[in-house]
DNA sequence: TTCGGGCTTTGATGCAGATCAAGTGCGGCT
DNA sequence: AGCCGCACTTGATCTGCATCAAAGCCCGAA
């Protein structure tokens, strides 16, 4: 455990796993040597919470490895998960002084960090890095609201069809398994999780994903490990057939 | 109406409303007279779509005055209306050729247009329109967040009120018109707009006004035009009273 | 091996909001 | 004035999901 921490401290920018896809995407070697000269590594354990709402920030990160979540709280306690965070993706804002949500480890969680100050310095020189946050923050946008959809006019059953397609999705073009027929997918989150997520209860969920079952939409292979004999299918049952299959 | 457009074609960057807020608010006279050649104005009457999902776009632009709405809808026909454009706000995307959901002028509509082309090299070229961007686009994913934590958690009654605060909110910001006591607010959508907004029916949304009405959290000076006798009531209402009252 | 505690499933019941169905009020047009 | 059309209100009923409650399952600790 220590010894995969220093293992990691000495990481090397230029083959990092989220080297093409994070924040520092498209920097040159220049760049990236004086990147890496700012940054440092922490990790959390799962469950951990990395971030409390209000919190002072002084720092922003990305994930490496592992899976956080991003959620709001109402004071009675209602809960909403806001964002699911996958390696390369972003933490923090760059010019805001305090969290505006609460960040917690789902799984053990890598964070490859910058001291906020450095970081903004170094974004106001380097174009690369601001245009590539630009980017991401964009892509973001467009899944919150991908999510309002959901959340806002989708039945538990599309809820929880879409979801699985989401994460399919995600983990097909991160991992690049693509087995041709049926299609295994690990739900990285409990079903209390995939509540918060999709503005249900967790009996909801439950029955949901077992009338998917029943339907033959998906196959149960342990608690949280799917699978999925006809994408297609899934995607009729998620409502919102955009596009027939995975991306590339 | 012919004449206006006529005004407005000439209208100097310099004394435009929405200078300091738009994604031009930090060029300089420089920058500034750089974009003056490019930009071009294009007005749309209340009703208009301006453009359509899917559509080609060839062009980014700012609301100068009046309202516009994003929508997605699910083939079936449900709708969600996934972000309300105000005066300075920014539409499309760099680097993006399609557009990803429906932008309808709620009223009457003057746009501030840019071809994307000669923008997104003006946008490589000068940082200042980049950071803004970057700027106004975490604002827009903040409030995308929040409106999340509403459709998944709120009562129809608490989204009423939300969106209430939300618009007096707003538009205290843009007019300062800061009546200390009671507040007056024009409800710029009809019941239906606030129902696809709110991920409600219109009938829900107008038994809930009726409700509040009724409570005396708000009155109803015409059906369109609020007043707010007591702002922190209405947050309280709202269920999350994070600050207790208007920005300054 | 048994026990205890999470996580999950399933059942019974209740209710907020959807759906279906009339109205009402008002501004514009003939 | 009288009529139409549209946005809105209100009522009656239905239903999908929440809530309350009780088991089942799995795993790690004693």
């Amino acid at each position: 455990m220590l010894q995969d921490h220093q293992t990691l401290l000495h990481h090397d920018c230029g083959d990092c796993a989220i080297r093409h896809r994070a924040v520092c995407a498209r920097c040159d070697a220049d760049e990236l040597s004086r990147l890496e000269q700012i940054k440092y590594y922490r990790s959390f354990q799962a469950g951990q919470t990395i971030v409390w709402v209000g919190d002072r920030m002084d720092f922003v990160a990305s994930v490496v490895t592992g899976i956080a979540t991003l959620t709001q709280t109402l004071e009675d306690g209602r809960r909403q998960m806001v964002g699911l965070l996958l390696p390369s993706d972003f933490v923090g804002r760059p010019g805001r002084a305090t969290a505006a949500y609460d960040v917690t480890a789902t799984t053990d969680v890598l964070m490859c960090c910058f001291r906020k100050r450095p970081f903004e310095d170094m974004m106001a020189r380097t174009p690369h890095i601001a245009q590539r946050l630009l980017e991401m923050t964009l892509d973001e946008l467009d899944a919150a609201r991908e999510w309002m959809l959901l959340l806002g006019r989708k039945t538990a059953r599309e809820k929880i069809a879409s979801l699985i397609a989401i994460i399919a999705r995600r983990d097909a073009s991160l991992n690049l398994r693509r087995a041709a027929g049926t299609l295994a997918v690990d739900l990285p989150l409990t079903r209390e999780e995939m509540a918060d997520y999709l503005g249900l209860t967790l009996e909801t969920v439950s029955r949901q994903i077992s009338a998917l079952k029943r339907d033959g939409v998906i196959r149960l292979d342990g608690k949280r490990s799917i699978s999925v004999p006809d994408f297609d299918r899934l995607l009729e049952e998620a409502g919102d057939d955009a596009d027939g299959g995975l991306p590339v």
